[in-house]
DNA sequence: AATATTAATCGTAATTTTACGATTAATATA
DNA sequence: TATATTAATCGTAAAATTACGATTAATATT
C-alpha cells in the first residue's frame, strides 16, 4: 500500500482552524475592533455598540475567551474585557506562517523584494 | 438620544468574518496547505489526503471556491484545483490590517524593526 | 457502444451555531 | 435592608454546518 489516507488532521492545521472560528463573526470581528479602539470596555459598552441582544454579546465573549484571546476582569458588578496581548502575538504568528507559504517569492519577486528592504531601510536611516 | 444602537455590522467586519469562516475548519486549511505543496491537484489527490470522504471533501472545495480563493479548471473527467493568488493577496491585505491594528509598535519596537530590516538588506546585499 | 473514472449533487442525520427573552447571582446604592 | 445594576446562564427555537452513502452527469477508455 502506497501512503494510506489519514485518520487525523494535523496539529497546525486544527490550531489555525480553531482561531479562524474564533474570527467567523462579524460580532467578534467588532468585540477586537472595539477593545482596541477603546484599550478596555466592559460588557454594556459592548452592548450598546452591537445589533445584539446583551444574551448574545455574552456568548460571542464568552467564545472569544475560550481560545484566549481576550480576558475578563471583575471588577464590582462589571466585568473589564480586554484583549490578551500575549495570545494575540502568538496568534498572528500563526497566521503570518499560514499565509507565508503563499506569496513569498511569488507575489513578490526578489527585486521587488529587494526594493521594499531598501526603502523601508533607508527610511530608518534617516531616522538616526 | 446619545448615539443609538447600531442595526447592522459594518462592512469591513462582515468581510474578514467571510474569509475567517471559510478557513474555519481543519480540512479547508489542508486543503489550501496541499494546494501550496503542490501548486495544483485535482479533487481525488485531495481525498486521499484528507481523512475524509469525496462528498465531505466535494463540498469543502465548493465552500473555498465560493469565496474565491480557489479556483477549479475542469479537465475531462477531472477537476484542476489551484489557489486564486490575486484573491488571497487580497485576503491577506485584509488580515493584515485587521491585525496591525493591534501589535504595531506594541510587539515591536522601532529598535527591533530596525534590526529585522537590516539583516534582510544584508541578505539581500550579499546576494548581488 | 459498453464500461470505467471522476467529481458534483442529492437526501439525510447529527451536531453546532446563533439568537432571543427570562432568570439568576453578585455586587452597589439608596 | 430593600432596590438597582450588571453580566452570566438557562431554556429554546431556527438555521447552518458537517458528514456520509448513493446517485448522477460528463468524459475517457476499452
Amino acid at each position: 500500500m502506497i501512503d494510506a489516507k489519514p485518520t487525523d488532521f494535523i496539529q497546525t492545521e486544527i490550531e489555525i482552524a480553531k482561531y479562524a472560528k474564533a474570527l467567523a463573526h462579524p460580532a467578534r470581528i467588532a468585540i477586537l475592533n472595539l477593545l482596541k479602539a477603546r484599550n478596555t470596555c466592559i460588557c454594556g459598552d459592548i452592548v450598546d455598540e452591537l445589533p445584539l441582544a446583551q444574551s448574545t454579546v455574552s456568548q460571542h465573549l464568552k467564545e472569544l475567551k475560550s481560545v484566549g484571546l481576550i480576558k475578563g476582569d471583575i471588577e464590582g458588578t462589571k466585568v473589564c474585557y480586554c484583549i490578551d496581548d500575549q495570545k494575540w502575538e502568538q496568534v498572528q504568528v500563526l497566521w503570518y506562517d499560514f499565509f507565508k507559504h503563499f506569496n513569498l517569492g511569488k507575489m513578490k519577486t526578489d527585486v521587488q523584494l529587494k526594493e521594499i528592504v531598501k526603502q523601508k531601510y533607508s527610511e530608518i536611516a534617516l531616522q538616526e
